[in-house]
DNA sequence: GACCAGGCACATC
DNA sequence: GATGTGCATGGT
């Protein structure tokens, strides 16, 4: 069965190629690099996970015996160093108490993970799907800024529609498979950058009326 | 020198 | 419940 978003995500497939999210060597450096890159530009975030490469620092239990001071100096490019030093500890106490491997995790299933990631202070909606997805490889839609935007330039949804509201409206009209949301918000990222930055309606816009509702 | 970037928590009304 | 503000670096 073919529905507007499936169609939508062919088109953008087509148009832009495999996008090989997320960018990084291992699925803790993508957790760490989804609470870096909270309101920052992926550019300054490439930078911090360099240092703590080069510091050695990109391991739990690295990370867990240093102090905030310490690693928010290495993690300084990232902005908001400081918040970033802390959420990254707590997030790593956790990822150890639950076993402090990806196998592990996994074992407690998505809807556990997901409920404990967004009790941990400094874990959002986005950041929580972002670690669960992309980390993990379980099937949950990542929205973002970018989501928000791609869909009401195009007057898809309204401009007071809620994460969970988009997050549902992708997973309840695709298949529920970690590759293909994986790809899309990717793509998303992608066309969001390109098209749809001005405020106004994206008119003009080479997707124009290649889009599901139109 | 503004403005933004792969958000989130907290204060205030 | 919704609206505003601090966090902070680095690129445009």
């Amino acid at each position: 069965m073919t529905t507007p978003l499936l169609t939508y995500y062919n088109d953008l497939r087509r148009r832009y190629g495999p996008q090989h999210w997320w960018p990084a060597d291992s699925p803790f450096e993508v957790m760490v690099g989804a609470i870096l890159t909270q309101n920052t530009a992926w550019s300054n975030v490439e930078k911090a996970v360099a240092t703590l490469k080069a510091h050695g620092l990109l391991d739990p239990g690295r990370i867990l015996e240093t102090d905030e001071e310490t690693l928010g100096l290495a993690i300084r490019s990232a902005g908001t160093f400081r918040i970033k030093a802390k959420r990254l500890r707590v997030f790593v106490r956790w990822y150890v108490d639950r076993g402090g491997t990806p196998r592990k995790l996994r074992a407690l299933g998505l809807a556990r993970l997901r409920e404990e990631l967004l009790a941990i202070s400094g874990i959002g909606p986005e950041t929580a799907d972002s670690i669960l997805l992309y980390g993990l490889g379980l099937p949950t839609f990542v929205v973002d800024r970018y989501t928000w935007r791609v869909l009401t330039r195009h007057a898809l949804i309204p401009e007071d529609t809620s994460y969970d509201e988009m997050k549902e409206l992708f997973e309840g009209n695709l298949e529920r498979k970690a590759s293909l949301f994986n790809e899309y918000h990717a793509l998303i990222v992608r066309v969001g950058k390109e098209h749809c930055r001005a405020r106004a309606r994206c008119e003009g816009c080479a997707l124009e009326g290649r889009l599901p509702g139109k």
